[in-house]
DNA sequence: CCTTAGGTCCGCCAGC
DNA sequence: GGGCTGGCGGACCTAA
């Protein structure tokens, strides 16, 4: 992704648009800030004749037509009303016109459904609203629906999970382009929790006051001050008190992973934190962060964020530190 | 890429 | 009955 030009979004205003789902984009990648450039983004809704309706009872104007969205660098697919069950052809047409460019697609909610129908989908790991989920797949069986996900990354296609979700997958975008730091930001300013996992379930049960959730996030807290030491599920187990059994089982039903996926991803995410802000080496940067070798931290790092630790310091590093 | 040993995850089920 | 726990087995994953 460049950074030296405004990366231009187009988010696609089809007939019966959600309009919850059109707004995700324009407020987050809109709100982004970057310490060097202001708005790393230039966001516009693409779509018409105006005035287009939404299915809120309301109808939108869209700033641009179809024609600048097949120019985006990134195009965004919102949700419809009919829920995907209809056609969108002049849609269809602008999105692979957009892939051929090598633009990155997008799509939130029951977006997924026209993003499918260009076909780009198949082969690949997709998810949408879990309500539609089991329909998606029995009309395009050739994509791989992960109905259990809140997004899905596949490198230049993204999908993500019912409305909500859209949200994280756009805070995973400012990530991606532009690190931890601006995306935490950005989050902030939203008064958004910083950002959930990709893997995470769509459905977790209440993790608020009960004791048993209470214990669990007294481990977390003290996982996440100790995340260079080694720990085997049976330390934290004995640690808690509690049966390896009901460790994992209460990691899952709180967190929607297991409890060594869930470290996983605080590594990747204190490792992205160091990378960022400090120039020690990778090698003691893997060990402080609790990677039995840089090996290892490459591999993390290659399934979470689809980057290097090196190229992701090369990217993100603040100019004035050490690049190497 | 392979193999191997040990760890992890989760359905199942019995027990409280 | 209903809900939570934890032992067990086997599929799966990871480190070396």
């Amino acid at each position: 992704m460049t950074k030296t030009s405004t990366h231009t979004v187009a988010v696609l205003a089809p007939t019966g648009v959600v309009a919850f789902d059109l707004a995700i984009p324009c407020q987050v990648l809109g709100s982004a800030a970057h310490r060097h450039v202001s708005r790393p983004y230039e966001v516009a809704v693409c779509g018409g004749p105006n005035p287009i309706k939404s299915d809120s009872g309301f109808a939108l104007t869209a700033e641009r037509d179809l024609t600048w969205a097949a120019r985006a660098d990134t195009v965004v697919i919102p949700g419809t009303a009919d829920d995907g069950l209809l056609d969108h052809p002049e849609i269809t047409e602008v999105v692979l016109e957009a892939h051929h460019r090598g633009a990155r697609l997008v799509s939130i909610c029951t977006g997924a459904f026209l993003l499918a129908a260009t076909g780009l989908l198949d082969g690949r790991r997709a998810t949408t609203h879990w309500a539609h989920a089991q329909r998606l797949s029995h009309t395009y069986p050739a994509i791989r629906v992960d109905p259990d996900v809140l997004f899905v990354d596949e490198g230049n296609m993204l999908t993500s999970a019912g409305l909500a979700a859209g949200i994280d997958l756009c805070l995973h975008l400012v990530r991606t382009d532009h690190g931890a730091r601006v995306s935490n930001a950005t989050a902030r300013r939203m008064v958004m929790a910083p950002l959930r996992a990709g893997g995470q379930a769509q459905f977790i049960d209440q993790p608020l006051p009960e004791p048993s959730g209470l214990k669990l996030a007294l481990l977390q807290e003290w996982m996440l001050g100790n995340l260079h030491e080694q720990m085997s599920l049976h330390q934290l187990a004995d640690r808690s008190l509690i049966s390896v059994r009901t460790l994992t089982r209460r990691f899952r039903s709180e967190t929607g992973l297991s409890p060594l996926q869930w470290l996983a991803e605080q590594r990747v995410r204190r490792a992205q934190e160091l990378l960022e802000h400090s120039d020690i080496p990778i090698e003691s940067l893997a060990s402080e962060c609790g990677f039995p070798s840089t090996e290892a931290m490459r591999t993390y790092f290659r399934r979470v964020l689809h980057t290097t630790p090196q190229q992701y310091r090369r990217t993100f590093a603040p100019p004035g530190a050490a690049a190497r």
